[in-house]
DNA sequence: TGCCTAACTAACCGGACGGTTAGCAAACCG
DNA sequence: CGGTTTGCTAACCGTCCGGTTAGTTAGGCA
């Protein structure tokens, strides 16, 4: 027996998520009905009760997943950052990466006043926790020379800002790639709180590699760049795609 | 006679939209009922409707309002800005604060799926024109040498993301007055697109000018900082709200 | 004073949506 | 094969919300 039906569910289950997701990031969480879930997925609504157990645990259940793609990627920028700066660059380079990968779309951060307060106030806790550490990062950045003195807080909220506006823009099957908006993403967060920015960017986001050797590594990501232009490389690749990467 | 009718009906119908695009802003538009709109202002649903034909039109002219702002400030800081990164920035700072001065928040720029196709339509051209402009700013910024190059596309959509966080952690109530927020937003922006970055930023916002001089002055910026740090300037002022920043 | 209109309320309507229930078909298990 | 569980559907229920309507109050104006 190749797949136990236990892990039907637990595909089947998933398969509802992200189509949750991908909806609650799109039109919003009030603006999404039951119906409109289980139609996208051919099904009636009262299926979509066999695996959660109401419309907000969905929502709940798409905080968890992105709060625990958060701190994995934290753990892993921790591990292989090799300053302040690194780390906090990296963290949210993984972050992006692992969301638009497992769901198809990235964040959902927003609508959290939708959520049951005893689950907002989980919420609230992971990411002030979050938010706490990405400001720790700066702070020991700003310690080891590797970040511009700054405020951390605003930094921080800054960063997250950008990060979560990415849903309103980019779409996986647009003409930026995830590696390119990653690596262009990352370039920007770079130069906004190294203390020695790089003197250029990437003059298009289709010139950043696309998906060059091991994901998103230091080297490919520009980091430490200063002077060195890291442009012009994998010039002119996938530039197929025409379905719009905007509206 | 001092207000006339018409007068009144104009004030109050400010007042509703005021109301509605704090609470639109804070809860979401979908989250947010007539009625709910109509107790905060201590009037009966019905009576919304003799201001605005329908919740959508509410929301419509919540945007309408924001994108006049928006152009409004674009077009102040094309004529007071001297260089692409200026007027860049420039436009981001009036832009804020006028929506913090109107509306008792900032900015709405979310949501637009809740419009009705002919209003989402308008936005949607709108906003286009908006951005066209930024971009066009960075490009004009990188010709006359202010501006990092860049992928414009990227860089606005990172300022724009920035921009519209903001409403998910600042209130004019809070320990950070409005003209602080101003100030180090300008900053960072400055900063994340400057062909020479500032060596070093305020290392608490508390510490920027919190209403000095004529109201966001290129020099009260920072602007054109490079090395020289604009820190320790009014500090120690405004301290005195409690009531927190964020949540 | 008396009329008219603007401003507002109380009560109601229809529809949509979250969630439930009953039942059916297939798969699993002895 | 028979009984049980699982996965799902069709139909339904209660509630909330946007919007309307009828009616009341108050101010402007002759």
């Amino acid at each position: 027996m190749f797949p136990t039906r236990e892990d039907v569910h637990g595909i089947k289950r998933l398969e509802v998520l992200r189509e949750a997701a991908a909806s609650f990031n799109f039109k919003g969480y009030h603006a999404t009905s039951m119906n409109e879930i289980a139609a996208s997925l051919g099904v009636t609504k009262a299926a979509l009760y066999h695996y959660f157990p109401n419309k907000n645990s969905l929502l709940a259940a798409c905080f968890d997943h992105a709060m625990d793609a958060a701190f994995a990627s934290m753990e892993r920028a921790r591990k292989e950052g090799r300053n302040g700066r690194e780390r906090l660059v990296l963290t949210m380079s993984y972050y992006v990466a692992q969301l638009i990968n497992e769901l198809n779309c990235c964040v959902v951060l927003m609508e959290d006043k939708a959520l049951e307060p005893e689950d907002q106030a989980k919420l609230v806790r992971q990411r002030d926790r979050f938010e706490r550490a990405l400001r720790s990062f700066i702070r020991e950045g700003i310690d080891d020379g590797s970040v511009v003195p700054c405020d951390p807080k605003l930094a921080v909220f800054v960063i997250l800002g950008a990060m979560n506006w990415v849903p309103k823009w980019f779409k996986p099957s647009g003409a930026w790639k995830p590696d390119q908006l990653n690596a262009a993403l990352a370039q920007m967060f770079e130069r906004l709180v190294s203390s020695s920015p790089v003197a250029a960017m990437a003059s298009d986001v289709g010139e950043l590699p696309s998906s060059a050797g091991p994901p998103l590594s230091l080297s490919s990501l520009g980091l430490r760049g200063h002077g060195a232009r890291v442009t012009k490389i994998a010039k002119k690749t996938d530039k197929k795609v025409k379905v719009g990467g905007r509206r």
